[in-house]
RNA sequence: CGGGGAGUGGCUCAGCCUGGUAGAGCACUUGGUUCGGGACCAAGGGGUCGCAGGUUCAAAUCCUGUCUCCCCGACCA
């Protein structure tokens, strides 16, 4: 931040007697011929700076970096490849204008090049995080990012993580991987450092670089395969300090996407992976998003579609009659749901058991849901308790059930575990496959048939309109991007790692932890998402690469020096500046502006400046203001402290 | 992994079917005219046509293999 003594230099004074001044402007400037194609020169004087920095470059933002820096950049330095067009294989407008702003480049699948714009963004967000983890206690690391693999496998992720870890060896042959988070080497610490309950709580964190092998990368920054993520760990004695604990986070995270000009909504998440008993994620709402989120309007109900409930399906049951025993019937040809729902058989969707068979952990399970149901996978996934599902292949199943998918059930079948979705808990007269090729059963009643060996669980997934689970209001169903994620981990971890304290009665006790990350590159690509139009970014003022942008429209003299008066008030404003000096036509640096998104636009025109004014613009807005050029500094500084101030 | 598509100057693409001189627009360099919303004229520079084999007198073009990238389905910040 800019020095106390600097700011109050700001004022009407100073506006009056800049190099703009008529006066001046001999002695000031090159002859225009000359000048043309040259960088521009400080006019020195009244703002001398350091040399490095008059070729314009910011100085490189890194770890303490702690925007805004001073004095402009200068456009005609600095390095920011524009494009007109977009590459064609860009899908979501977060890429697009990524590479057409000059932010990024791509290395390989879902590898990207951090330019030095998206170098300032990005460390404008790392800088909130940091202020917000801060402010909750966290402590900061930086832990490696190359892992042997011992401490994978002593929490048995070595194996869980499967093909999603980089695996590498070294040269004695030893197994190594990249990190994908960081609870295993956290924990260690903890392990080997911490002792007492008089230690507790601890809050860790770091922002680093984490590498997943992600089956498909898409999306530009959406989805890649080396991130920076910020990740927290909580070391509580027990689960009321992990509440705290995770409550602290929480809020530090809702500060965090507020800040950085994301309009979130958190909800009820899968714990997948990471395991634990209660996790939320932090989701922005954005087709360019993945993940499906269920949400009630009327009250505060919000869950990933993975984990979300209704009051049930909309549709009622449609049951057949009721027969004594399940009764086979010949269906031949028949594979699908919809075949069996048309004649000859005519049995509704809603008459159907759908029966599918998984295999978790490479043991098979079935699963039962409705015939117009869709079965969720992450829910039968907690439901068995599996860490690693997937559709068994029809190689496997032959020899269990003795048919091909189709004429699949459940009916006294009990060679494995079976789930049953709750909603058919009462349901009679049901139609399903007998485990031979060709063959139904109907009449099955699922509680006389099915659950004296089953399972009755949440199963399906739900639809928009449904009933909200809490209220009486109906479920809505969007597309969001996860940003954040937090999980109570409980002793997970602890546990199979061996971390321990002793308690105030001397007993020692497992540590209690809660775990936290953040994409850092998936907000910068979010607020993209949130904040564009048809010609750029509209960048939120906190996370700007720049906060402002000053423009000459023209090479004349006095538009240069006027230029500089407005760059000196700004500087010593505090506001972060691109000074855009190249030998341009107006059109082309206003494109470019739009382009890059910087909140603040400052043009600097003959028409404005015989009135004493610059033109005054904001970033996705309509209006151009004229604005005496004495004044630009304090609204820049007013408005920049209105838009960055800490909630 | 399964399915679909694409690799030709920095970017967007044409040429390939029907083998014979590698093209356009943008970008870049030089000169000139322009100059308030991606200017115009002229002259230039820049491409082992992803890679490796093969067919042929001759391959960007046909054949085989391979690599890479993108998109659609199963994972996650």
């Amino acid at each position: 931040m800019c020095a106390p003594s600097r700011r109050s230099a700001l004022g009407g004074a100073a506006g009056r007697q800049g190099p703009w001044n008529q006066a001046a402007l001999p002695a000031r400037s090159a002859s225009p011929a000359s000048g043309r194609r040259r960088r521009s020169r400080s006019t020195g004087g009244v703002y001398p700076a350091p040399a490095a920095r008059e070729r314009g470059w910011g100085g490189p933002p890194g770890p303490g970096y702690n925007p805004p820096t001073m004095r402009a950049a200068r456009f005609s330095q600095i390095f920011v490849p524009t494009l007109k067009e977009a590459p064609a294989d860009a899908q979501v407008a977060s890429h697009r204008l990524l590479v057409r702003a000059g932010f990024i480049r791509q290395l390989g699948a879902g590898i990207y090049d951090y330019l030095p714009l998206a170098k300032r963004t990005l460390a404008r967000v790392e800088a909130i995080v940091r202020e917000e983890m801060d402010a909750v206690g966290g402590q900061e690391f930086e832990l490696p990012a190359l892992h042997p693999a011992e401490i994978w496998k002593e929490s048995g992720r070595w194996t869980v993580m499967g093909d999603n870890m980089f695996r590498l060896k070294d040269r004695k042959g030893g197994d190594y991987c990249l990190g994908m988070t960081h609870e295993e080497i956290f924990t260690a610490i903890a392990r080997a450092e911490l002792r007492s309950y008089r230690q507790l709580p601890q809050v860790w964190y770091q922002i680093q670089t984490k590498f997943r092998d992600e089956p498909r990368p898409k999306s530009g920054l959406l989805r890649v395969r080396q991130f920076t993520m910020k990740d927290a760990y909580s070391f509580d004695l027990d689960a009321a300090g992990l509440d705290r604990s995770y409550e602290d986070q929480r809020v530090a995270y809702e500060r965090i996407f507020t800040r950085c000009g994301l309009d979130f909504v958190a909800v009820q998440a899968h714990s997948g992976a990471m395991g634990g008993s209660a996790s939320q994620e932090f989701m922005v709402r954005t087709d360019a998003g993945e993940d499906d989120v269920a949400a009630c309007p009327r009250c505060r109900y919000a869950a990933n579609a993975e984990t979300a409930r209704s009051k049930g399906p909309l549709a009622p049951l449609r049951p057949g009659p009721a027969l004594d025993v399940p009764r086979r019937f010949p269906t031949p040809g028949v594979r699908t749901i919809e075949a069996l729902a048309k004649p000859p058989h005519g049995r509704p969707a809603a008459m159907q058991l759908k029966t599918l068979v998984y295999m978790g952990d490479e043991k098979p399970v079935l699963a039962v849901v409705r015939g117009d149901d869709e079965l969720n996978e992450a829910k039968l996934q907690t439901a068995c308790g599996a860490a690693v599902l997937r559709p068994a292949r029809p190689e496997e199943i032959r020899p269990l059930l003795g048919a091909d998918p189709g004429s699949l059930g459940a009916v006294a079948f009990s060679a494995a575990p079976v789930y049953v979705d709750e909603s058919l808990r009462g349901a009679a007269g049901m139609v399903t496959g007998a485990n031979q090729d060709d063959v139904h059963l109907e009449g099955v009643d699922v509680a006389r048939d099915l659950l004296w060996h089953a399972a009755v669980a949440d199963l399906r997934s739900v639809r928009a309109g449904e009933g909200c689970p809490r209220c009486d209001g109906t479920l809505d169903l969007f597309k969001a991007l996860e940003v954040g994620h937090i999980f109570k981990l409980g002793t997970k971890y602890s546990e199979s790692m061996k971390a321990s304290v002793l308690a105030a009665d001397g007993k020692e006790v497992p540590l209690v932890m809660g775990s936290y990350g953040i994409g850092v590159e998936r907000i910068m690509a979010a607020a993209i998402e949130l904040h564009h139009d048809a010609d750029g970014i509209v960048w939120p003022m906190a996370i700007a690469p720049y906060q402002a942008t000053v423009l000459t429209l023209g090479q004349e003299p006095e538009l240069r020096a006027a230029a500089e008066e407005v760059l000196g008030q700004l500087e010593r404003a505090g506001v972060d500046t691109l000074y855009d000096d190249r030998d341009e036509r107006a059109g082309v640096k206003f494109k470019d502006a739009d382009l890059l998104g910087i909140p603040i636009r400052v043009a600097v025109g003959r028409k404005g400046l015989a009135g004493g004014t610059v033109e005054w613009k904001r970033r996705g807005t309509k209006e151009v203001q004229l604005v005496p050029l004495g004044e630009v500094g304090a609204k820049a500084r007013a408005l920049v402290e209105a838009e960055t101030r800490r909630p």
